[in-house]
DNA sequence: CACGCGTGGAA
DNA sequence: TTTCCAAGCGT
């Protein structure tokens, strides 16, 4: 037997023999009981890595109980209107990963019979799939032994190992990848990966890790160190830009809402909002102005404001709307049926049918609760 | 590589 | 209130 270092990282075979014992032991007695757990249903295990994309256990659980009612199948998902599948993503955020998510499993029915490959080189030329997600199916749906590096590995072995490379470089995920590669359980790569992840989340969290309860703890150098808090070592910064917007809610003769799709690429791509624009000022001149000119460029309709609905503010992961909200209608004696592409007048009663991203979700109940339509 | 891309929870 | 996120990926 090798009881010599074999690796980067000074893993003896019975450390790493050690290691996949406690780890293993520990997730079999504590592991949570949650819906993409029921089975090895690739297509399932694979909607459940999409939507747990920088997106907690609880948020995603509700999600993916309807979203797997609505589309059960990998083929039900592939021939399903994109409309609908943004539907069932409405209030999850990063809306791009659906979309890929439905170009990918297009993919696997015209080039792989409908059914998930099995290779890292197939699955990681998936829309969508990158080295994490791509692991993640091959070892839970497939039992490959293939490193699935997220930032619960990262946090975790970074403690463990007493790794002090900044997580927030992309390189650092390949040194990572090289560590579970020495230490995943060749005999049960699903679970070895899932319970990395699981100790990071309920034992290993970001903030006051609960070493005494660590089933790790004798092998872990970041605590024989006392340096655990300080792990892992991520830099990088967080500025969050405002943007002053003002949004409109715009009624015709019949009393219907003038509402828009938005483009097929960047922010909140595809989902559908209430005519908006950023401006430039302070006061409500500027406000209406914008708006008003916005709305003339996009359809040609002439906007009345008459007056303000209310005041919003919304914080994505890098941006800042302040949405001022206005009231009034579309003054034209012009053939209204005439509208743009992407462009449509519906009824309040028919806001439901659309995916709105949070933002204007909030617009909605302010029309519902305060606006006479 | 750096940046754009959502949302709601926790401290 | 502010900060930092949480099972990342595309470009």
């Amino acid at each position: 037997m090798n009881t010599t270092s074999n690796s980067i990282f000074s893993l003896n075979d019975s450390y790493v023999k050690q290691f996949q014992d406690h780890l293993l032991t520990w997730y079999d007695e504590n592991k949570r009981t949650l819906p993409w757990r029921e089975n090895q249903d690739p297509y399932r295990v694979w909607v459940s890595e999409i939507m747990l994309q920088q997106t907690r256990v609880d948020t995603v659980i509700p999600y993916f109980e309807r979203f797997t009612q609505l589309f059960p199948t990998l083929q039900d998902l592939a021939y399903a209107d994109e409309e609908k599948v943004l539907k069932a993503w409405e209030g999850l955020g990063y809306y791009s990963r659906v979309r890929n998510l439905q170009t990918a499993v297009k993919e696997v029915c015209e080039s792989y019979g409908g059914k998930v490959p099995n290779t890292p080189k197939e699955i990681a030329g998936l829309k969508g799939v990158g080295p994490y997600t791509a692991g993640a199916i091959l070892s839970i749906a497939y039992g490959i032994p293939e490193p699935a590096v997220d930032g619960n590995v990262m946090r975790v072995l970074s403690r463990i190992l007493l790794i002090e490379e900044d997580i927030s470089k992309p390189k650092t995920r390949v040194l990572f990848e090289k560590a579970v590669r020495e230490l995943i359980s060749h005999e049960d790569p699903s679970s070895f990966n899932q319970a990395l992840m699981e100790l990071g989340a309920l034992i290993c969290t970001p903030k006051s890790p609960a070493c005494l309860l660590c089933p790790m703890r004798e092998l872990c150098r970041g605590f024989e160190s006392g340096r655990q808090a300080e792990l892992p070592v991520k830099l990088g910064k967080t500025k969050v830009r405002k943007a002053k917007m003002t949004a409109g809610v715009l009624l015709n003769h019949d009393g219907e809402i003038l509402i828009h799709k938005r483009p097929s690429e960047g922010l909140l791509a595809n989902m559908w909002e209430f005519p908006n624009t950023e401006y430039v000022g302070e006061h409500k001149d500027a406000e209406i102005e914008a708006l008003v000119g916005y709305v003339q460029e996009q359809t040609n309709f002439g906007a009345v404001v008459e007056e303000k609905a209310g005041y919003i503010e919304h914080v994505f992961s890098h941006l800042k709307w302040e949405i001022q909200i206005w009231q009034g209608k579309i003054e034209s004696e012009d053939d209204l049926e005439q509208l743009p592409a992407d462009w449509k007048w519906v009824r309040v009663d028919e806001l439901e049918n659309y995916p709105f991203p949070v933002s204007h979700q909030k617009i909605i109940l302010l029309i519902k609760e305060a606006l006479i339509v």
